[in-house]
RNA sequence: GGGCGGUUAGCUCAGUUGGUUAGAGCGUUGCGUUGACAUCGCAAAGGUCGUAGGUUCGAGUCCUAUACCACCCA
């Protein structure tokens, strides 16, 4: 047996480890429905990633989610459940256009010139070269997912189930096309949907000029405005109905400026009295809120600007002028017409697109759109009876209440990348066909001239049927039938009503089902200033890079643990650092184990005869077990880690392996028996870390297993070894045994004692190496220290041969105390015992001691006493009894 | 304007049926390499749990109000 080298490499596992779980098959579900032998009955777990940008490179938020969903998947697969995780990819419309504009442009070329085929071809390219590098990425993470599932949202099965998705939407009258007022954006020369949209808080200024009447009197309205330019679009001037100062305008006929134009004053209780002047200028044909007003009022909409964001003809004069240069066009030459009343700061907000940031202009377009009413009240009924949750629970009322404010959704894009709109136009009868199959001749005059709807639809448009659609909808397939509806949706709360949503209404819609029936959401991931992380800052932390400088399962510790669900959470490089520490950390105890089951001569013959720490270790392992598990059950994995994380590191190797040592030296039976509970709760733990450091656990999970069957000696009845950790039988709770509770205490008040002892070490300078004689002392009842003379021994560094052990006070001259409860510790550190150092030492702990005795009694005094549970009480009655203890050996002492 | 989350040790955060002297990691201080681990060990310092009320025998935890920070929606 080769020796394991002494720090954790996992440069030398992670790769190999994936290779093996991958062509083992342990990512393939089992009770596969398309192989003989399924059992429909049997409930299978089973998640669809949220697909990730198939062209975008990795940044800390895929981490995040994969570890989280490879905890979830690793569990169930653990429990023995069929266990499914479906990957793929998304294609990501306008970001990957883009990404391919910016090539062609570094080329000298755009997408213009080449035409649309040409382009998408391109597209296409890029795809197959750098589409694979973020699932490649996705491996490195140890995502378990079956790769031969993966899916993109463009395949050729998921485009067929888009377009059946349009057509039934379509036939339902769910769809339609119409002139809305859309966002539009002018650099990327498409519409997008109000989710794509970004408000941000910007200082500009409120122009405050005169509508002068326009039955020459010379009166005016002061109206005031932040867009100057839109001025030429105006079709009224709306007032409130009840305000007084602007009563008798109402209906009376006003000018707009420059352009002369006569429009109307009417009263709307949009219009905020105190707000500007109280009068508002409306310009149904550019923003949403007047687009309204004009509806109402029966207002003519003038359109006044080109899809490039310059002026068009309606503008007079100011036609071919860009927008903000029109501002300043317009807004001068009204102050020469002296119109202008004054101008002030004002901050607004100014509606900026997600992607790209430049300013989006209001405008009125013809699009496609999906009619959400009656999709959404059905979202809402679902998960207003329980048959979705939300994880944790207060995005359920985020959820409802989008869906009960819910608004149409634009979903066509004057992209090339995408989806292609499903609907063609004959050129000859002017008929729309909306089909599955492209059609070759008009279905209404058989003209052959008919012409596909240029654009394409929203990316999201086919991510909303991803958890259906990667299965075969609208086939029945065997996989649809048996995986589908998933179990659990785990995503970022920032997509819940872009992706989260849709997916509900079109899951509902088009299957019936819910797609799932959890919604797990986590939080940002944020700098370790809590800052959110992005590119201008300089703050974003390369995920490959911690990768590689930690190793992976550092990294998904680091963004699983010391966070709750739905919080965002705060990396830094110091914490991926920590856990990487941790990870050697179990790589050693590992060493430590095995060696000690390689060391193993004897068989173990007779009854077990388990010392003090074998049964609190076994204890601990226990309610651990039990915890995790309840963990587990309520979706509290950072918790769940944190647990077994603080057993291994703080309980076993802080405390067990040092307990374990004198055990092990002793050879025969006592070491094999020791050896015995060191794998059997080493075995325990890494089952229980696997899901989230699944690397370091199962290269030590190998050679553990190897060390423990390749020794004839060693008894491997208990541990029902898995093939490989990954498919290791996951640790099911205990029933907690009578025993325990005892052993527990007893352990505590051996770790009290070894703690004082090695306080009173540091605090007299005693050599750390130097074994120190004691007597110790429990009145009349001495033999729980007989027993675990040793432990003290070994853990606090007493010299064995001059430790007594007496059942009552005998002559202790030149000795240091420490008192434990009714325990004294009478320590000869070659001090002067009436030193002042050591009565003020005492003095202090007897004043400590009487102060707690002093609360305790009042507290015991007062109504508490009566009114708490009697368990509550009587823990709090010990406590004082344990105080009054060491109150009476310190006073005597200071006699 | 509506809503949601946060405010706990110097820093970053845990703390899910309210149980009675509040936890971790990092950082700080002191000591320490005898074979699991210096990617380590032992010990120490450090918090009136944002503020003000309330409910309760008991509140970091529940209720009300309020301040500040962040986010979502309009």
């Amino acid at each position: 047996m080769t020796e394991l080298p002494k720090a954790y490499d996992f440069k030398e596992y992670e790769e190999k480890i994936y290779k093996v779980w991958e062509e083992k098959g342990y990512f393939k579900p089992t009770n596969d429905p398309n192989l003989p032998g399924h059992d429909p009955s049997i409930k299978p777990f089973v998640i669809v990633i949220p697909p990730p940008n198939v062209t975008g490179a990795l940044h800390l938020g895929h981490p995040m989610f994969v570890a989280t969903e490879d905890i979830m998947i690793r569990y169930h697969r653990m429990k023995g459940e069929p266990t499914l995780w479906v990957p793929g990819t998304d294609h990501a419309g306008i970001a990957t256009q883009l990404q391919v504009e910016n090539l062609l442009r570094s080329e000298g070329t755009s997408r213009e010139a080449l035409g649309r085929e040409a382009f998408e071809a391109r597209v296409w390219q890029w795809k197959e070269k750098y589409g694979g590098e973020i699932i490649n990425q996705l491996r490195r993470l140890g995502a378990s997912c079956d790769w031969d599932r993966e899916r993109f949202t463009l395949d050729e099965g998921l485009s067929r189930a888009v377009r059946e998705a349009f057509v039934r939407l379509y036939e339902q009258g769910l769809i339609y096309q119409g002139p809305r007022m859309i966002n539009w954006s002018p650099g990327l020369q498409t519409a997008v949907s109000d989710l794509e949209v970004e408000y941000s808080e910007e200082q500009g200024k409120l122009y405050h000029f005169k509508y002068m009447l326009a039955d020459g009197s010379g009166e005016y309205i002061p109206v005031a405005t932040t867009r100057p330019e839109t001025i030429p679009g105006d079709t009224a001037v709306a007032v409130h109905p009840e305000d007084e100062r602007y009563a008798r305008l109402i209906g009376k006929k006003v000018l707009v400026p420059i352009l002369g134009r006569e429009i109307p004053v009417v009263a709307d209780d949009y219009v905020t009295r105190e707000f500007g002047t109280g009068a508002l200028k409306i310009t149904p044909g550019h923003d949403p809120h007047d687009y309204e007003i004009g509806q109402r009022h029966n207002l003519p909409l003038i359109n006044i600007m080109n899809k490039d964001a310059t002026l068009n003809e309606n503008a007079g004069k100011y036609a071919g002028m860009e927008r903000f240069k029109a501002r300043k066009e317009i807004w001068a030459d009204m102050k020469e017409a002296g119109l202008v009343l004054r101008e002030e700061p004002y901050l607004m907000n100014v509606p900026r697109t997600q992607r790209g940031g430049e300013i989006v202009e209001p405008l009125v377009s013809t699009q496609w759109f999906v009619k959400m009413d009656s999709l959404a009240a059905m979202a809402g009924e679902s998960v207003r009876k329980g048959e979705i949750t939300f994880v944790p629970e207060r995005f359920t009322k985020v959820f409802l209440s989008w869906m009960d404010n819910i608004q149409d959704w634009c979903i066509s894009r004057q992209l090339w990348w995408g989806h292609r709109i499903p609907v063609w136009y004959c050129q000859d009868c002017g008929e729309v066909i909306v089909a599955r199959e492209d059609p070759s001749v008009c279905t209404k005059c058989g003209s052959e001239r008919i012409e596909q709807d240029p654009d394409v639809l929203d990316t999201w448009f086919s991510s909303g049927l991803w958890p259906f659609s990667v299965f075969g909808w609208p086939e029945e397939t065997p996989d649809f039938n048996y995986f589908y509806p998933t179990s659990v949706m785990e995503t970022g709360y920032d997509i819940i009503f872009f992706w989260v949503a849709r997916m509900v209404m079109d899951g509902l819609f088009f299957t019936g089902q819910a797609p799932f029936n959890t919604v797990y959401l986590h939080g940002m991931v944020r700098d370790d200033k809590g800052q959110k992380m992005s590119k201008t800052k300089n703050n974003v932390i390369d995920p490959l890079v911690l990768m590689n400088e930690y190793g992976t399962d550092a990294l998904r510790f680091s963004l699983v643990v010391g966070s709750s669900p739905g919080n965002d959470q705060n990396v830094g490089v110091k914490k991926v650092e920590g856990n990487r520490n941790f990870a050697n950390k179990v790589w050693n105890i590992g060493r430590f184990v095995i060696n000690a089951v390689n060391e193993v001569d004897t068989p173990i013959n007779s009854e077990s005869n388990w010392s003090l720490a074998d049964q609190w270790i076994w204890a601990r392992t226990h309610q651990t077990v039990n915890s995790v598990n309840n963990l587990f059950e309520t979706y509290q994995y950072g918790e769940a880690g944190r647990q077994v994380y603080e057993f291994l590191w703080n309980d076993f190797a802080d405390w067990y392996l040092e307990a374990s040592k004198r055990q092990l030296a002793k050879g025969g039976e006592r070491a094999a028996s020791t050896a015995a509970t060191l794998a059997g709760v080493l075995d325990i733990m890494l089952r229980l870390l696997h899901p989230f450091t699944p690397y370091v656990t199962e290269a030590l999970y190998g050679y553990l297993k190897n060390a423990c069957q390749s020794n004839p000696y060693f008894d491997n009845r208990d541990h029902n070894w898995g093939e490989h950790l990954i498919v290791a039988k996951w640790p099911e709770r205990m029933t907690n045994e009578p025993w325990e509770e005892m052993a527990v205490r007893d352990f505590e008040l051996v770790q009290e004692l070894v703690r004082s002892i090695r306080n009173m070490r540091s605090e007299f300078k005693i050599e750390p190496g130097k074994a120190i004689d004691a007597v110790l002392v429990r009145e009349g009842k001495s033999e729980f220290l007989h027993k675990n003379k040793n432990l003290l021994v070994d853990l606090a560094g007493l010299n064995e041969e001059g430790l007594q052990i007496l059942p009552s006070k005998p002559d202790t001259e030149g000795l240091t105390v420490v008192v434990i409860e009714d325990i004294e510790v009478y320590l000869n550190l070659n001090v002067d015992s009436d030193s002042e150092l050591d009565r003020g030492r005492l003095e202090k702990e007897l004043a400590e001691a009487e102060s707690q005795i002093q609360r305790l009694e009042k507290l015991l005094a007062s109504p508490f006493a009566q009114k708490a549970p009697e368990k509550v009480v009587q823990a709090e009655r010990e406590k004082l009894e344990g105080y009054q203890a060491s109150a009476a050996k310190l006073r005597e002492r200071l006699m």
